[in-house]
DNA sequence: CTTTGTATTTAGAATAATTCCAACTATTGA
DNA sequence: TCAATAGTTGGAATTATTCTAAATACAAAG
């Protein structure tokens, strides 16, 4: 056994040693971004907020981060729109509320009657993980829908 | 009243008409696209296939069809990975199985249990729509997960 | 059936998002 | 310490999408 692990770090560490992966400087930082503020920001945004005590990471490494921490479980992708892939590190059972008209992304828990795991599925298909998202107006938006695609990305 | 309309495309113009938009060749071309064959196919291909009987569209108009028939409630976008945005004619309730080893894309019809309304939404959020996507593997690829993103895009 | 105003299409340029590459650095194991 | 491998970096390349200005098509009004 190593027993050296820094103790902040043992999850992110034997996650990424599951997958063959090894826990760097950078992927400690960009999953601390992520971990840091919870508003599925952008690879774009990881790198900005990233770069602040490490100057020197490029974007490069942090798709490769991002991707690592994808591979290991602990950071999903949220694709909702045509713009950039948003990051959530929150791998609880909870879906995205998506707000058409200033594409902020919203936490939503499940609650009791909902349960993913009951939609039925064809012979064969084998089920890893269930997204769910809703489309609509956010309590700010709530009173003007909007017609063509004009939330800021 | 107007009545002029061909009938196999009546409900396009109505549709179109009701959020103040024209029905035209291109837009009934990219429809017929998209109907034709249900492949959740991404703008680059819906382009190379309307391409066939419509050599001189343009991609521009491609996405203008495509964001004019979504925003009619004709098709929905598709959001499932890094990759290009597919497009779904199929407005019934139904979610979208992605085979995170091949790409693939499937409908899967919801079946009793499952109801999206179900989820609680907190005060203030107006649901437009629910997407649900299931991520895993497809029956061809059942037996053999992978690494990395290699999955054609 | 001409005019006029507006919607739509088009090609191509511009931008945004992501991936690729080759050289350099760090880490691990022998 | 050395070799082998994984990871990082900057920048180029690619892919996806949006923007722009000019040309075209349409619909309503005269």
């Amino acid at each position: 056994m190593k027993g050296s692990e820094k103790p902040t770090d043992a999850p992110l560490t034997e996650r990424l040693a599951a997958k063959g992966l090894r826990s760097t400087t950078q992927r400690e930082k960009v999953y601390g971004v992520l971990l840091e503020k919870r508003d599925h920001p952008t690879a774009e945004q990881v790198f900005l907020r990233a770069k602040h005590s490490m100057p020197d990471i490029s974007m490069a490494t942090i798709y490769n981060c991002l991707d690592a921490l994808v591979g290991c479980g602990l950071v999903r992708e949220v694709n909702l729109d045509r713009g950039a892939t948003r990051y959530c590190p929150n791998m609880g059972e909870h879906s995205h509320f998506y707000c058409d008209t200033c594409g902020a992304v919203y936490d939503i828990d499940y609650v009791a009657r909902f349960r993913a795991s009951e939609l039925h599925l064809p012979k064969g298909f084998q089920p890893v993980r269930y997204d769910v998202s809703i489309h609509g107006q956010c309590p700010e938006c709530g009173g003007t829908p909007r017609q063509g695609r004009s939330n800021g990305h």
